[in-house]
RNA sequence: GGGCGAGUGGUGGAAUGGUAUACACGUUGGACUUAAAAUCCAAUGGUCGCAAGGCCGUAAGGGUUCGACUCCCUUCUCGCCCACCA
């Protein structure tokens, strides 16, 4: 009697759809759960990631609905971006036309899953609608000085001819296609999200239920490191470099300065230098060499001295000044003091050129010459060499010398961060335009507010070569001034904004997605934010949470929300593999969702990917998984079946109430009610499904021997409520199949009683000195002296102590008992 | 190089310091069937043994403990993130 679940899914999906099951607003007097998933790319297929993801997510928002939550769970798309552009470029289409068509299709897709979406509330990022609003925060930022353009060295792919994020890069590579990146000076865009970095530091500290390890990575990208900033005279200039420290104990160590190749003071003091022409070219091929070689670590360190000499101002040594390119501009001050004996890459490159190596730090009972060091002692110990401070332990002198360095103005101590500037600005079509004008009397100027927003023209040259399609469009480009006084021809921004920008705040909009005369209206936003649980990718961890969270700072500056958090929970789920490597387009190993609900259907699909590993951890694609559990879902079926059919006899039954099968199984079920929703609250969705399992394995064992029909009903019953989020159609189904005429939805989430889940006897387990010997079944509320003479009385037990001395007797209530002889 | 995490049957995976391998897949056997599929039942870590049962077993080695997959130390392997970061 194999189920029809084509025809059950779409009949539920229709009927939920009808009834508005997932429409929710914010007028309710029920307690609100904003559950959000992160939002697809629309490719026009989902993909497994996706199917796990929003299972997962779906999971939750049905548990949270049947609990008398008002649960919003909405979904949209992340619609800009360079796949739509591409496919422009390749097929002659149009990225508007072609997102669209996508957008379609993965809709159909996800409402096939049976997901519980409140589709009112979709949003794209690519509708003027949503990017009007991206403009809109543009210019606030703009207003601020928190959005600015400077020209910089950016990260240029030559393959998709645009810039990239630092965050883009990597491994000296394009994040999307792969292909080395290139250095290159152009007038950029920029959002100033260092001025938020302390308090994007600080505030990881109230993040208490996101995975430790994400908060981990975006304090290492934060970066935040105390040190000192000393400043070194030259011995020939008067002017100074500062270099800054992590180590000032070692200061009286350092025995030569290096210099990064493009230090604006390094081809001043190599004028008139003998070794000034060596050093010139030495600039010049460091200019040469891509950011990847300059940065991987195996690379010989290439370095050549400059002709001049810097004063160690706490010593007055002449101390050489190298120039080398592993010393990054980008980093720091772009010099730094060397430290041979007490930094590795410092010993290397000394020895390599054969510079002093001074120790300043004695590793505790150890007395080590410079001479013999093989390599640096990179660890703690006493200062020597270091005059006023030799002695103190180098933790110590580290305050001690700062403190000193203060006083005698040689030195400051300072923060540094590794956070950069973000660079929003794209050179492509298929982004929200920045809204800006350039006017040669007035400069920069802003798009007036009530002109938003600066709209993509309908038609673009996609050629795919030389720059944005945007600037060869001269209706687009060619504006008047929006200064009132002046409105002399201008030209207008044609730079689009990365599509982290779109993705940094749309969790907002959907609070009120159809929003007119304003980026969201408050009310909405202030009863449903901050988001209760977001669920998303690990890839995300850095990039789009951090930016999350700068904008919704920036947004709680200007006054409009009040929190400045904006996910509350957040649970990252594994990678979906296949034959050990991630499931991928590139490796050809994907497996279509929609195939496999055509197949076995969205309820096999949703309780496999579920079933398979726990969410956190990734999962290892099995084609036959799915078939078991397509065969689970038919076995809970036949066991409706069976219970219908004793219903259909049960007048002729006696009632044989209280039999102990029926309490075994009532037991088994109370259990398994505290079981799953506890495994549910703890995101432990594979053990649920398998203790959902082994309750009607336990049914499938007992029912033939009990005929109460009153009672296995119950437990059918229960059995299909704690199904129903992990496979919501047949659930539904089954639900109206035992004569309910609302929706399963409507139902109360079961409760257990505590009372009924304890046992009459338990299974003490009789250790030997620590191994498994024998086994006793008593009653579960034996006292300690009896349960000691029962044991003692086993006879098994008995032929293992025989002869013996007992030691010791632990009892560990309720599990086991150990004997030491 | 740094940080984080993980290593358990043939496979995916269970186990508040307390019966290691729940649940599922696969395999094998049985029932049903003319037959097959489906279904239902049973067995399934290794090894010795006719059996009762013993011994070994959670990457390797050590430690703490009455008792360790779990805690600590050392080593190995894999994954992810960061990385000439001063």
């Amino acid at each position: 009697m194999d189920y029809n679940f084509k025809e059950i899914e779409e009949n539920w999906q229709k009927i939920w759809d009808k009834e508005g099951f997932f429409r929710v607003d914010s007028g309710s007097s029920k307690p609100k759960f904003y559950l959000l998933e992160m939002f697809p790319y629309p490719s026009g297929k989902i993909h497994m990631g996706h199917v796990r993801n929003y299972t997962i997510g779906d999971v939750f928002a049905r548990y949270k609905i049947m609990q008398g939550f008002n649960v919003m769970h909405p979904m949209g798309f992340d619609a800009f971006g360079q796949p739509a552009e591409n496919a422009a470029i390749k097929n002659k289409a149009d990225p508007r036309i072609w997102t669209l068509k996508c957008i379609e299709d993965m809709r159909a897709e996800l409402k096939k899953m049976g997901f519980s979406y409140d589709w009112k509330r979709e949003v794209s990022t690519c509708l003027p609608d949503y990017y009007k609003w991206n403009q809109w925060i543009f210019l606030k930022m703009f207003e601020r000085g928190l959005a600015y353009k400077r020209s910089a060295n950016v990260n240029w792919c030559p393959d998709c001819q645009t810039t990239l994020a630092n965050e883009e890069v990597i491994d000296g590579n394009c994040w999307r296609c792969k292909k080395e990146v290139i250095q290159k000076e152009l007038e950029q865009w920029f959002l100033k999200i260092t001025d938020y970095k302390q308090r994007l530091l600080e505030d990881l500290d109230k993040l208490i239920y996101w995975p430790e390890r994400v908060v981990t990575m975006q304090k290492n990208w934060l970066g935040k490191s105390e040190g000192v900033e000393i400043y070194f005279k030259f011995k020939d200039s008067a002017k100074t470099i500062s270099v800054f420290t992590t180590r000032v104990d070692t200061i009286f160590g350092a025995t030569y300065v290096v210099l990064a190749p493009e230090h604006p003071l390094l081809k001043d003091i190599i004028k008139g230098k003998p070794q000034e022409k060596q050093v010139l070219e030495f600039i010049k091929q460091a200019g040469k060499k891509t950011k990847i070689v300059r940065t991987s670590a195996d690379v010989k360190k290439e370095g050549i001295f400059s002709g001049a000499f810097a004063i160690n101002p706490v010593n007055n040594e002449e101390i050489p000044i190298w120039v080398a390119d592993y010393v990054l501009m980008e980093y720091g001050s772009g010099a730094i003091m060397a430290v041979p004996a007490h930094d590795q890459r410092d010993f290397l490159f000394a020895k390599e050129h054969k510079l002093a190596i001074k120790i300043v730090i004695q590793e505790a009972g150890k007395n080590q010459k410079a001479e013999d060091l093989s390599q640096a002692y990179e660890g703690d110990g006493k200062q020597v060499n270091s005059a006023q401070f030799d002695g103190l332990s180098n933790q110590e002198a580290k305050i001690k010398i700062a403190q000193w360095m203060e006083e005698t103005s040689i030195g400051k101590r300072r923060e540094h961060w590794r956070l950069r500037d973000w660079l929003i600005s794209r050179q492509r079509f298929w982004g929200t335009p920045i809204p800006v004008i350039y006017c040669k009397k007035c400069g920069i100027v802003p798009v007036p507010e009530d002109d938003l927003p600066v709209e993509l023209p309908k038609k673009a040259p996609f050629t795919g070569t030389g720059g944005s399609p945007l600037a060869k469009v001269e209706s687009f480009v060619n504006v008047a001034c929006p200064n009132p006084k002046c409105k002399s021809p201008a030209r207008r921004e044609t730079d689009t904004m990365a599509t982290f920008f779109d993705s940094s705040w749309y969790f907002l909009r959907y609070c009120s997605p159809d929003s007119k005369g304003a980026i969201f209206n408050k009310e909405d936003a202030d009863y449903w934010m901050p988001v209760d649980q977001y669920i998303g990718g690990i890839e995300h961890a850095v990039l789009h949470l951090l930016y999350s969270r700068f904008f919704t700072k920036f947004l709680n500056d200007l006054g409009l929300i009040n929190f400045d958090e904006p996910f509350q929970k957040l649970l990252t789920q594994g990678m979906v593999l296949k034959d050990g490597e991630v499931m991928s387009k590139s490796r050809g190993n994907i497996v279509d969702p929609d195939g496999m609900i055509k197949e076995f259907g969205a309820d096999a699909l949703r309780l496999y990917i579920l079933f398979a590993a726990p969410p956190e951890d990734q999962m290892e694609w099995s084609q036959q998984g799915v078939t078991g559990a397509d065969r689970f879902l038919k076995r809970v079926q036949r066991f409706l079946e069976k219970v219908l059919l004793i219903q259909e006899k049960a007048s002729e039954l006696v009632n044989a109430a209280g039999s102990d099968n029926e309490k075994i199984l009532k037991r088994k079920t109370e259990q398994t009610i505290k079981k799953v929703t506890e495994d549910i609250e703890a995101f432990k969705f594979n053990t649920a499904i398998a203790s959902i399992m082994e309750l009607v394995n336990e049914f499938y064992r007992l029912s033939e021997k009990i005929e109460n029909y009153t009672f296995l009903e119950k437990v059918v019953r229960k059995v299909i409520l704690l199904l129903s989020p992990f496979a919501p159609h047949i659930a539904e189904e089954m639900w109206e199949r035992l004569g309910n005429s609302e929706s399963i939805l409507k139902a109360k989430w079961p409760g257990f009683d505590p009372e009924l889940i304890k046992e009459d006897s338990i299974n003490y387990v009789i250790q030997i000195n620590g191994k498994v010997r024998s086994k006793v079944q008593v009653p579960s509320d034996i006292s300690e002296e009896e349960l000691k003479k029962t044991v003692l009385e086993d006879d098994k037990t008995k032929a293992w102590i025989a002869g013996k001395e007992v030691k010791k007797f632990i009892v560990v209530a309720g599990r086991l008992v150990n004997i030491v002889i």
